[in-house]
DNA sequence: TTTCTGTTATAGTTTTTATCTATATAGAAG
DNA sequence: CTTCTATATAGATAAAAACTATAACAGAAA
């Protein structure tokens, strides 16, 4: 079987016309190069070399194949060359997977840090349900992913980043708003919107009104956090958006009161997961402690930054 | 520094995503794939794979690297592919030097010939004087040529062809010709044109002129076959034709008189030569060969083969 | 928990092969 | 005819690629 070696070989009796100054610029002996030669030339079944003293030439049958052997280098180098640029891990591109009600809010926020910090990385970015992120992750079909807490599976390494509050939405004429602030046992008995099941947050406002005493109306369900806000504006009832949803879609002025509960647990906390395996966790981490810095700094208002629980 | 087996290795580990599957399709012991992969990695600087006991799949800098090391192999197997078709001598393009004044009405006859009995080879032909034929070949500008005798280096196979005779040619109102022959007497005191002498034909003509009495015309020479063929259809005087020129390139009715001349030597010689250490030489006999034949068969009225005398 | 199973990594050995030095051989030049 | 130079061959050595055996480890099963 011809090696690389072999084939450069080749090439530089093909350049040099001659074996021994070959041997000379490959800086090996001249009878290392003779056997490899004639190694090469049985395993490939053609003469390559017509060898004299004065010179040694290309025969018809080399001369044609000497484009090839190039190639063959050629594309060598060229991926010799892409494996040193892929040789600092952060010069890839990563498969990130984010959860709809998070990723095209957060995203556009970090995406820029990151690119600063890490400025030859690249993100292949998809948006799928945490659920399927989770084992997306554990199968391989992405390097990391942000979900929300708690995880189902437990063979995946967590950096916790942040809690978001979620907040109550409300049409104007409600009139809901108490100074942008409601005590939690008003809200019992509340007919509360939300997204359809096949959503987290489907579960996470539930959970939040058997805790409150709140009535999650099942009749209308969003399917997106925008028809949940369409929804809201047209007087269907109250929701419980995201903050950085809120944050990012909901400028006053507008026809919706966002309101604060006093007291009540009314969070969601998100995480980064990667499989524990994974040679470049270190890079992940960096990832996970650029993100909560970057919301420290300018989300202070809106999330909360979880430093200390590491995965 | 990596090999194309090691290469190939990835591959193959990449497509299993296992390396105990990889090492079974290669044939080799799991061992020596996983020492292998890892010398890859290190001379690569790359973790290629993320191993864990369930799979073993590609890192993110793995995964790029792959359409690189696929084209490698590509460009590989196209190369053997290339080496497969060539291993066959007759299946590459050699390069024939002829001389102007044999060439283009040789060629034309002969090859369909080659092409026929030879589909897959090529030649690629080039039109030279003699000398610089010969020390082309030497030199391995050539891979084989059309020469006429006798050479000038010693160090060249020679494989004798056919010996085609030079005829004199005269304007019909000279009415010399005499039943189409001549008496080599009657050529004494002749004014014979012909070409310049950067041609070996004006050699040749020199000789039969000294050797006959004949007086060659040193003010006008022609450059070429075609214009010393008008010299004399213009009357400046005969000349020495080669058979085949004259059988390819002049046609009766004409106002050209074409004469044989009896008793005397008057013809030249070619040969088809070539280096004696060329790989391929069994080919150029065998073409060699051929030349003769299809002289044999076609143009036994025009030149005379030689099958004895070897180079 | 413990055991079993399947996968990869490591250790040690053997085989293969690439390389070296020394020398033979053969054209070309003097 | 000898000398020079280039390639080929022989034999020895060093490198590396392969094997067997076994360790380590995770996940599944008992």
């Amino acid at each position: 079987m011809a090696t690389l070696k072999q084939i450069q070989y080749f090439q530089t009796v093909a350049e040099t016309q001659s074996i021994r100054r070959a041997a000379d610029r490959l800086a090996i002996a001249q009878p290392t190069l003779s056997t490899q030669l004639a190694a090469l030339e049985k395993s490939l079944g053609i003469t390559l070399f017509e060898r004299t003293r004065r010179l040694t030439q290309l025969t018809p049958a080399g001369r044609q194949l000497l484009p090839a052997v190039k190639q063959v280098i050629a594309q060598w180098h060229e991926m010799r060359e892409l494996a040193h640029t892929l040789s600092d891990t952060a010069a890839s591109t990563h498969r990130l997977g984010v959860p709809p009600t998070l990723g095209p809010y957060l995203l556009p926020n970090i995406v820029p840090s990151i690119h600063q910090q890490f400025d030859r990385l690249k993100l292949y970015v998809r948006e799928e349900p945490p659920s399927q992120l989770e084992t997306g992750v554990v199968e391989g079909r992405y390097d990391l992913a942000l979900v929300p807490l708690p995880l189902r599976s437990d063979n995946l390494t967590v950096d916790v980043l942040f809690r978001e509050p979620l907040m109550l939405v409300a049409a104007r004429e409600a009139g809901l708003a108490q100074n942008g602030v409601l005590r939690e046992q008003e809200l019992a008995g509340m007919s509360i919107l939300g997204l359809d099941e096949r959503h987290q947050l489907h579960r996470e406002v539930q959970q939040i009104c058997e805790r409150t005493g709140a009535v999650l109306n099942r009749d209308y369900e969003g399917t997106s956090l925008d028809t949940l806000r369409q929804m809201v504006v047209m007087g269907m009832g109250v929701a419980f958006l995201p903050a950085l949803y809120i944050r990012s879609e909901i400028h006053r002025p507008e026809e919706l009161d966002v309101i604060r509960i006093d007291g009540a647990r009314l969070y969601r906390e998100h995480a980064l997961v990667y499989r524990p395996g994974s040679p470049v966790r270190r890079l992940y981490q960096d990832l996970a402690n650029l993100v909560r810095e970057r919301m420290a700094n300018a989300f202070a208002d809106v999330v909360t930054p979880i430093f200390d629980r590491g995965g």
